[in-house]
RNA sequence: GUGGGCGUAGCUCAGCUGGUAGAGCACUCGGUUGUGGUCCGAGAUGUCGCGGGUUCGAGCCCCGUCGCUCACCCCA
């Protein structure tokens, strides 16, 4: 009987041995500054109910209509397995009151996300994000503040391709304003139907067009930026100015337009220069409006996502990535069955000391389990057999130069300190 | 959902106008008693993505199908 094999499901990205360990890194360099600034771990569910994302992403964006895994679990809830994060962390603020604390709610958090789209380079069905939330607080300092965190991510990994470009969508009012202007505009040119109906649900959606027919019919269209109300204007005023004092560079970009239907004022993206058609690397922004949709109280709310699988590659593009593979300080050989139990034995008590020792299984030649200690990036090796057993000492072997001294067993970790 | 490109050993690929598979790397063992990286030798591994067709004969041609990939769309 033979079985078939089993592949991964479509779209899904892996990360093994060697990558994974600079997946891990790249990681923690994207959510250490938030960690320093104060923000702390929610971790929340991968599945949420259904209409969390309706109500919260809105039922305009393509996230909802046509790239949510949603499905009916076996009492009959209709769930989705979380397309982003913000929405979750909004629903657990609520539901666990933490807004009725000290504000901002400031919350951290890293994980799997997923969109049914059709997968190309940088864009996965599962994908990785790291992100933070600051809720309560309507402070062009704070905009500022998460704004330059998510930069520092990107300087963490030794980026410098790429851009940050930002923007305000303005308040309630400021939106208002200039819809009624563009939809103006926008009756007046010749379209085909899908275009027409996309400019129905989100008209800003046009602007993002990459079709040249579009992008030049669009280019004289009355910019979102021009109807900003006084609030809105001296808010993102202040954003920019704390911006410029810490030093984060920024390019304005007037004709931003989010996929998700919650931000409002402040909004931003990174945009990678060197990554192909998926070049957004982070963003995020405010959401005023978002806690209240949800059944909480009218606070207003900024964070961001960042992408660490785009992250990655973006650290790759630019070769990055620090070189190192795991190395151990010690690679334990016993000569054959006897003193294997030894062996283990010696290993653990070494590692108690804080150093990291693996041994060498199966009975591979001597000449085999060298090669392996020498894959395996090993400092020192020792062989344990018949002498070592009888004298209490080992001959320590220094791979880098060949030479080796000789060590007591219960002083193992001293040499390896040095 | 729509298009383009590609599917040959674990990996990267070669395979001339169709004559039933190869290289490099990696892997295992060995080059005499318990010491790696270089060198030398030996060895294992493929229903050439799958199904059908044309042909005396197909990895090479045709059709279908699945998968991967890039792009549109959208976004991290």
């Amino acid at each position: 009987m033979k079985f078939e094999k089993i592949a991964a499901p479509k779209g899904v990205r892996e990360y093994l041995p060697p990558e994974s360990q600079a997946f891990e890194w790249v990681r923690e360099q994207l959510i250490s500054p938030a960690k320093r600034a104060g923000y702390q771990l929610m971790e929340l569910p991968v599945f949420e109910d259904t209409s969390l994302f309706n109500r919260g992403v809105g039922e305009s964006t393509d996230v909802v209509t046509k790239e949510m895994y949603t499905f009916e679990d076996r009492g009959g809830r209709s769930i989705t397995l979380r397309p982003e994060g913000t929405a979750g962390v909004m629903r657990a603020v609520i539901e666990s009151n933490l807004d009725r604390g000290q504000l901002p709610v400031k919350a951290w958090y890293s994980g799997q996300f997923f969109r049914a789209e059709r997968p190309q380079a940088g864009r996965y069905r599962q994908f990785y994000q790291v992100g933070i939330e600051a809720i309560g607080i309507d402070d062009p300092a704070l905009d500022a503040e998460v704004i330059a965190i998510a930069d520092r991510g990107f300087k963490n990994l030794g980026l410098k391709n790429y851009r940050l470009e930002i923007t305000s969508l303005g308040d309630a009012q400021s939106r208002a304003a200039h819809r009624v202007d563009l939809m103006k505009f926008i009756n007046a040119l010749d379209l085909d139907e899908a275009t027409r109906a996309r400019a129905e649900l989100n008209p800003l959606r046009l602007f993002d067009d990459k079709r040249p027919e579009i992008k030049s019919a669009m280019s004289a269209a009355p910019i979102l930026m021009d109807y900003l109300s006084d609030y809105s204007r001296s808010h993102f005023e202040k954003v920019k100015e704390y911006l410029t004092d810490l030093g984060v560079a920024f390019v304005i970009n007037k004709r931003m337009v989010r996929g998700l239907d919650y931000y409002t004022g402040t909004t931003f993206e990174f945009v990678h220069e060197d990554l192909g058609a998926q070049s957004g690397i982070g963003g995020g922004g405010r959401y005023d409006g978002l806690m209240e949709v949800l059944g909480g109280q009218a606070l207003s709310g900024i964070g961001f996502g960042l992408g660490v699988d785009r992250a990655l590659l973006a650290a790759i593009a630019e070769n990055t990535l620090p070189v190192q593979g795991f190395t151990s300080d010690l690679f334990i050989i016993p000569m054959g069955e006897d003193f294997k139990g030894y062996a283990l034995k010696i290993a653990a008590a070494t590692r108690e000391s804080g150093h990291s020792v693996e041994v060498a299984f199966g009975d591979r030649s001597l000449k085999g389990a060298m090669k392996a200690a020498d894959k395996s990036g090993a400092r020192f090796v020792a062989v344990i057999g018949e002498s070592e057993r009888e004298s209490g000492t080992v001959e320590l072997k220094r791979m880098s130069d060949g030479s080796s001294i000789s060590v007591k067993i219960g002083e193992l970790h001293k040499v390896l300190e040095a």
